[in-house]
RNA sequence: GGAGAGGUACCCAAGUGGCUAUAAGGGGACGGUUUGCUAAACCGUUAGUGGUCGCAAGGCCAGCGAGGGUUCGAAUCCCUCCCUCUCCGCCA
């Protein structure tokens, strides 16, 4: 959620979220519904100043309680029009996005990202033609897609043997990675409540995405973003206590609609998939260093993989809803001959805390800035590995810093 | 899932329809007096916050788990929900 305060210079405002795209029918819905709320939040307060004033300490007369009913009608009707004009500001503001940085590219789409970062080594070269991930896993029984679409349907995958341990092992090794940056490990729940979920921004614009308990209000979480960020939820931090760093490993849900037939194959796009998260809460005036740092932190898990990949800015239109600055790691997928996202680090700001109501105790008491990224995607990971690693003779072999993790 | 008990400030807790919650009383914390130094004792401080109007000083409104309702008036009565605790059932 965006400063509220920011409507009363709506245009100012439009110039900056303008650069995603088209905001103003949001913008203007936000603001119109703002002005509203608070001409009747002015009148309901006169209204109860007056009752608070004519409310006597003992029983009234009756004359008094005639004059009394009067006011009490006036407040009810009045705190009326300013509850229906406080749901509508309140849900008005919360489909407003937040605002780019200033720094970032302006662009309309994907094509107007910027390289922030060149490719970390060179892309492996091969003898032969090399394989999908799929079809390397899939012949080395390391998944099965046939069994996994019967029990499940399409975009899941169950893991298997070599496979399931590798899975395990890269867990285990981002932890383990993360927590030695400093991260606190948590490692929540993944079904969650509507309120977190519309504290990080899914809801309630992108319902559409989430799967959804039908019989009660749980959600499966598309990412630990949103138990991480909101494991804080409603509370006043110690100054001191900031930065907050967590990371936690979780599987995601994901319903992918509007993706029919794209990577249908393979590990890159399922309904189910497994990640590392790493979130910080930090002051504002610390966030950019923090977001660099966070990036760093999963930059440095491919390094250690020895996987080659890129860092590349997103500019504003290619911006998600609540982010204000976005690096995404790409990493070298040589059967696509592409280099294909694996992690998305961005700074918040202050929408998420606004949203989620997480502020610290400072000079005085402000909101702090949230900041998440991938460290790592695991699936994405491994179809990394496989793809990178494979073999003259069909096999694959597995990155140095896994081998402890891969021992029996 | 069933039966019961709770949720008031940093913690415990009194308040059960009107006397603006300066929220009684403890505890803890902090400051002071006293002291060679500690402890004790005594004195004091410990409501913070959000919103709104205002150049400001300041005014006003809302806050007793959350949301509704009853009432001229609700921490207090009623309803729904959330959470904590005890017992039973079920289960990993």
């Amino acid at each position: 959620m965006i400063d509220p305060k920011r409507l009363n210079h709506a245009e100012d405002l439009l110039d900056e979220l303008n650069r995603r795209g088209d905001c103003t029918a949001v913008v203007e819905k936000a603001h119109a519904a703002y002005h509203n709320w608070k001409s009747a939040l002015q009148a309901f307060e006169t209204l109860k100043a007056d009752q608070n004033a004519a409310t006597p300490k003992r029983k009234p007369t009756d004359v008094e309680k005639n004059r009394l009913a009067e006011l009490s009608d006036a407040v009810k009707t009045a705190k009326r029009f300013v509850d229906d004009a406080e749901q509508a500001y309140r849900t008005a503001l919360l489909y407003v996005p937040n605002i780019p940085d200033p720094k970032i590219p302006t662009g309309a789409d994907a094509s107007g990202n910027t390289v922030f970062r060149t490719p970390s080594r060179p892309v492996p070269e091969f003898a032969f033609e090399p394989q999908t991930h799929d079809s390397i896993l899939e012949r080395l029984n390391w998944i099965d897609t046939t069994r996994t679409a019967r029990i499940n349907g399409s975009r899941f995958v169950t893991y298997c043997g070599l496979g399931a341990r590798l899975k395990r092992a890269l867990i285990q090794f981002m932890l383990d990675h993360n927590t030695h940056a400093g991260y606190h490990e948590l490692s929540p729940p993944v079904l969650v409540n509507r309120t977190s979920l519309t504290g990080t921004g899914q809801l309630p614009k992108f319902d559409a995405d989430l799967f959804h308990c039908t019989d009660t209000d749980y959600w499966l979480s598309p990412t630990a973003e949103v138990q991480l960020t909101n494991y804080y939820q409603g509370e006043l931090i110690a100054e001191a206590s900031l930065p907050i760093k967590l990371t936690g490993y979780t599987p995601c849900f994901r319903k992918e609609a509007g993706s029919y037939g794209r990577d249908t194959k393979g590990l890159i796009r399922l309904h189910q998939f497994d990640k590392v998260e790493l979130v910080q809460l930090v002051k504002p005036e610390t966030s950019d260093a923090a977001l660099l740092e966070l990036l760093n932190t999963a930059c440095g898990i491919l390094d250690a993989l020895e996987l080659p990949y890129q860092v590349v800015t997103l500019c504003s239109g290619d911006l998600g809803f609540s982010a204000s600055k976005t690096y995404d790691i790409e990493v070298w997928l040589p059967a696509q001959n592409t280099y294909r996202e694996l992690s998305s680090c961005s700074l918040f700001t202050d929408f998420q805390a606004r949203r989620a109501n997480i502020r610290y105790r400072g000079d005085s008491n402000t909101f702090v800035h949230t900041i998440n990224g991938s460290g790592l995607a695991i699936d994405r990971t491994i179809a990394a590995i496989i793809e990178n690693y494979q073999l003259a003779d069909g096999s694959v072999s597995i990155p140095k810093c896994l081998d402890r993790y891969m021992s029996v």
